[in-house]
DNA sequence: ATTACTGCAAAGGATTTGCATGTGA
DNA sequence: TCACATGCAAATCCTTTGCAGTAAT
């Protein structure tokens, strides 16, 4: 089984494509914080590890991981998230006091959906939600 | 029963604060719109009838019509939507395809919420979703 | 007569683009 | 080598602000 590092590497070579600092450090960012990392924090992780790396070039790199489907971005709020792709459809229930964000498995929403669908002859697929709310620690 | 108009003038004269055409013209293009208007509708609806109105005065006027609570916003998605305060909590179905808006009472979201809060300790408690899906024409 | 509200122009923040240079394959 | 990717600067988009003039009460 391939680390993600190397799938990415075989993805952007495979296309032709070329495995640059930047991208792998924009890619580490993603991948280290185990779950979903803001664009903000993105920014702050890359620039402070090296201060070189332009704004334009995050946004570039972020939008080419979106399109070769390695990352997903989630918009919760005011705020955009990126993830790795994967175990998707899921969402995520979000603490407005602490931020904190918690995943919520798909088959939850599921019955809801279905509902809607019966009822309204309308067919949500909405791959991801962002709940707001208060969590545990927080009420 | 007051009409909304009426309404509009007493709380804001209430206040000691003035009721100019501005004013009434945004107000007017969230009532004829029947449920919801984005903001970009709501710019054109203004300036299709009275160019002069800039557009700060727009952006300063909804966020008045907010703070009065007469008037609520919605973010679905990119789009804001404003909609005459009222019948809250509800949710939207909107339609990617048609862009479509229905409205879906919150009844129908409480199961999902309750089951969430036992089964995650986390209280969602969000007054506003909006989900997007295809509407029965569009499927 | 007050003083809130408006329009204009300009500032602001976040994101995008054009172009010359640098660099991975 | 050669095209892709980067950095810089500037452009763009949407929204907000300062200020002097206008108008509602």
């Amino acid at each position: 089984m391939k680390s993600i590092s190397e799938t990415f590497k075989s993805i952007v070579r495979g296309r032709g494509l070329r495995v640059t600092p930047q991208r792998q450090l924009i890619l580490d960012a993603i991948l280290e914080s185990k779950g979903h990392v803001s664009l903000q924090n993105i920014i702050q992780f890359v620039q402070a590890r090296s201060p070189i790396i332009s704004l334009p070039t995050i946004y570039r790199t972020l939008d080419f991981l979106c399109e070769i489907r390695m990352v997903v971005a989630l918009r919760v709020g005011n705020t955009t998230y990126f993830e790795i792709a994967g175990e998707r459809p899921h969402h995520h229930l979000v603490c407005r006091r602490c931020g904190a964000l918690e995943v919520l498995p798909h088959v939850e929403v599921q019955r809801l959906f279905g509902k809607i669908e019966r009822s309204y002859k309308f067919r949500v697929d909405m791959d991801h939600l962002g709940l707001f709310g208060l969590c545990g620690h927080c009420r």
